[in-house]
DNA sequence: CTGAAAGCGCTTACAG
DNA sequence: CTGAAAGCGCTTACAG
């Protein structure tokens, strides 16, 4: 009922063959007659035909999916990871099963599970799960690679944002830009990316700066957080000349703070951020830009790869942003 | 190799069954022995078992799993879209398989061929596609919903935005705070929705306000070349008192060119947009609300409804957007 | 170059 | 309540 389509029984009928033969012509071996091939292109074209993936998958154990398991799909960055995993999916000739888990590991495992016999592999952001859930969740020996993931467990590769790279690179600006006291706006405690940006920061103050101090306010990665935190700096009276958000959100925040109460942008107070989002552009604020596209490019990419057994031994793959100088700390 | 994992036939070997109390105690099916069950599922933890989708679909003709084939990623319209539409699905137990056509009619009638025996049905947003094509694309019989598509076929359930219906609110709202000069400025000329709103525009003018000029200028959705539009208009001594842009990005362009002239908005032009993006009201822009994730959401729930059979007849639905009145045209 | 047959991992009448 | 068997739509050795 539900699929009253044409199958491949029914084109070798038309075509008076063996659905051998059928089905020699639709992978495009090399051992068929000219005019057999022929009458099957014709018969499929008569009945419509299309094969069935599932039986396919079924008889070869391979699906030309893969599977995306993300903690949400709001935003900027989720849109772009996936976009940038279409980008290398369809080249590669794979579809992609998307599935969300909301920050549920449960969910996550569930998702994971209901893929098998769908995908040939599975690309993974859910930081929430531990290894020994993954080996539960992932069919065994199923090739996987994880984005962001905090643990490694030694069998997936894991891309992740080289926070160090790119905090070290923000820094080093404003320093050169003659800045002396930079207060860093850290993010929420339990994201990953904000503690190691928040500890870079640190080290890398500290190795560059030794004479300098160090500031960190913990914020929570929202441009209102950030909003209080300038507040109660500027009512502390001390005295800062830049502000290195965690994310660009917050670094929004402080600027429109800054703007408010009068003081000049980056004439007093250098403002930068993390992230590169498209308000950023539009505000001309200096950032960290993470090309997110390619990250998901690039775990798709790898994830390929493993598929063809054509890939290097699993590693921590640490992807680079880029600085992006715009107003907020153009001036010296 | 691919596979090792266990199946069926092992899981009803360690409990020392039969596959078909296996397949039973796995489905919920009622006629099965308490100690029966017990000694399955023992079975099937220890082994991880998992259950493979693809041959599960080859005997149920059920994928649980619906196709969603979109023109591209970019944007916070189509992460808002998949964001609904994955509410939806996961609420209803349904996977996503995502495909996009890049504007590739062919692509497009691949991609929905290529999901053949892998979903139980389709949304399909293509306005590139004809209801011949859609014919030929979708395995028939196989049920579908086509968001933002041109024309009807009469076969399936299309949903779209009430363009007509934001902009009479828009306009009401602009004339009812005093505007008398009112500018459209339409979006690309090969869009439907931006043909609708222009459309739409001249005509409500027309029935709200026949004394009053109608003027449209024709842009292309993006920011610069509204800025250009603007440019020429001022440059042009035209007299105007509102501009009503076919989308956010324009009006941003025109709040920008108003901006740096030196024209008070609103109290000497109101600016107003459509589609309420992020920006708009981080700028404070009064526009029109499109619930993006909700027109998603709808999309999959009618899928689903018409996957169980219980879904009313098909028609062109449109979902009306809500004004969202903001501080470039707050005053009177 | 072609066909008959087994098999992929499930589900589901059909008997019992 | 349970099992043997057929069948879902393909692919792929195996013969010929």
């Amino acid at each position: 009922m539900a699929n009253s389509s044409a199958t491949i029984r029914d084109v070798a009928k038309l075509a008076e063959l063996s659905v051998a033969s059928v089905s020699r012509v639709l992978n495009g071996h090399g051992n068929v007659h000219a005019d057999t091939r022929k009458r099957v292109l014709k018969a499929m074209d008569t009945l419509g035909y299309v094969p069935n993936a599932a039986a396919r998958s079924l008889s070869t154990a391979r699906s030309h999916a893969i599977g995306i398991v993300l903690p949400d799909l709001h935003g900027e960055f989720f849109s772009e990871l996936v976009r940038g995993m279409d980008m290398a999916a369809s080249d590669a000739n794979y579809m992609m099963l998307l599935s969300t888990m909301h920050a549920d590991r449960e969910r996550a495992i569930q998702a994971l599970s209901a893929m098998r016999g769908r995908i040939d592999g599975a690309i993974v952001m859910a930081p929430q799960l531990s290894p020994e859930d993954l080996r539960r969740a992932l069919p065994a020996g199923s090739p996987a690679v994880l984005v962001n993931s905090p643990e490694e467990d030694g069998q997936h590769h894991n891309l992740r944002i080289d926070n160090r790279g790119g905090v070290t690179l923000m820094v080093r600006h404003l320093l050169a830009s003659g800045r002396k006291r930079i207060v860093h706006l850290a993010g929420v405690a339990e994201n990953l990316d904000a503690v190691e940006r928040k500890q870079a920061f640190c080290d890398t103050m500290k190795a560059l700066a030794p004479e300098l101090p160090v500031r960190v306010l913990d914020g929570d990665f929202t441009d209102t957080g950030a909003e209080l935190l300038v507040q109660q700096l500027l009512a502390s009276g001390e005295e800062f000349d830049a502000i290195f958000a965690a994310n660009d959100m917050m670094a929004l925040g402080a600027l429109k703070v800054l703007r408010t109460i009068g003081i000049s942008v980056p004439g007093q107070v250098a403002v930068a951020g993390f992230d590169d989002i498209p308000l950023a552009s539009f505000l001309d604020l200096t950032t960290m830009r993470i090309e997110i596209s390619d990250f998901g490019k690039r775990a798709v990419e790898r994830l390929v790869a493993e598929l063809s057994n054509d890939a290097p031994p699993a590693t921590l793959e640490r992807v680079t942003p880029t600085l992006i100088t715009r107003a907020t700390t153009a001036s010296g």
